[in-house]
DNA sequence: GTTAGTA
DNA sequence: TACTAACAACGCACC
DNA sequence: GGTGCG
């Protein structure tokens, strides 16, 4: 069955809108493909111009699920972007750019927003440089706001702004808006000296960490290795595959120190919006210049 | 979920 | 018409 | 070069 759902000036067809997504908490695809398009607004700065990679659960939460980055045969709303790999690859990705484009993947059975860090005008450059905050056991939330804090006041020092959202999955990430200047592997370099400076002030090994193996790894691990080339986050808003339906929730700093990331999800998202309002407004024109800051943390400069 | 390929 | 298979393959650290 | 990792 197919119910042709009008979003804007275009229609776009939504195939079986009542299989059910997320059974625990009762939510149909049809729900899912309502909620983005209640929190559209919110979500699409953070996705537009940016490539897409889809990950597909056609079957819901409980479904098999596959990644796919070459974008299917799709109505002209829908953006894209060629990329060429070092391998000799190359892939044409989605970019959605409007409400219909996102109701369209949200249809394939993309429950989740994955997007490059860059955006199609200089797809080499990243605008935002990441720090994400991973659980290695289950127990360690408490953990993760105290250390959110602390990348807090490490970017704090060096004068960048920085915004943080739970992950929806188990973790945290911190995000820093930067021009676009600074190609991939130097956003990462920097990431690296941030996250390395914070596993020092923290000092304790059972609480952070960036050792990068699993099996010695015990405290939270603060992931740098993110801010990569072809490797992504969900997005602010983006709901996660899990059985609750929860959703990545940008935060103003003052709600980090007691946080609940149960507490944000697709039932319960745009509520808060229409309460808080979105702690992301603004985010895109506060990029920082990232060049100067290099020395600040004992490093060699950027290269262009 | 959708398309492309095969029988 | 009916059935099936494919749908990613990076970028880096470390040994 | 092969493996671990996200
Ligand atoms: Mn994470
Ligand atoms: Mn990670």
């Amino acid at each position: 069955m197919i119910r042709p759902m009008r979003v804007g000036r275009h229609e776009v067809p939504i195939s079986n809108p009542d299989k059910p997504f997320f059974p625990e908490v009762g939510l149909t695809k049809g729900d899912l493909v309502r909620y983005y398009l209640d929190v559209a607004e919110c979500a699409l700065p953070h996705l537009r111009r940016r490539p897409f990679h889809m990950v597909r659960y056609p079957n819901g939460v409980d479904g098999e699920f596959f990644h796919q980055k070459r974008v299917p045969k799709h109505p002209d709303f829908v953006g894209e972007q060629f990329v060429r790999f070092p391998s000799g690859h190359t892939t044409l990705f989605a970019v959605i750019d409007n409400a219909a484009a996102l109701a369209w993947v949200i249809n394939l059975g993309c429950i989740e927003l994955h997007t490059w860090h860059s955006r199609i005008d200089d797809i080499e450059r990243p605008d935002y440089m990441l720090i994400d905050l991973d659980p290695t056991t289950g127990d360690q939330w408490h953990h993760v706001r105290e250390i959110a804090l602390v990348v807090r006041e490490v970017l704090d020092e060096l004068g960048l702004a920085s915004y943080p959202k739970t992950s929806g999955a188990t973790g945290l990430h911190v995000l820093v808006p930067i021009r676009p200047q600074i190609r991939f592997p130097d956003v990462r370099r920097f990431a690296k000296a941030v996250a390395e400076e914070v596993e020092r002030r923290v000092d304790d090994q059972d609480v952070a960490t960036t050792t990068w193996r699993v099996a010695e790894r015990r405290g939270v691990f603060v992931d740098f290795g993110q801010n990569a080339r072809d490797r992504t986050i969900a997005s602010a808003y983006s709901v996660r595959p899990t059985p609750d339906a929860r959703v990545s929730a940008p935060l103003r700093w003052e709600e980090v120190p007691d946080v609940d990331p149960a507490a944000f999800t697709v039932r319960t998202m745009p509520a808060r919006i229409a309460e808080v309002g979105d702690a992301t407004v603004g985010m895109w024109r506060r990029k920082a210049v990232l060049a100067p800051r290099f020395e600040r943390l004992g490093l060699e400069p950027p290269s262009l």
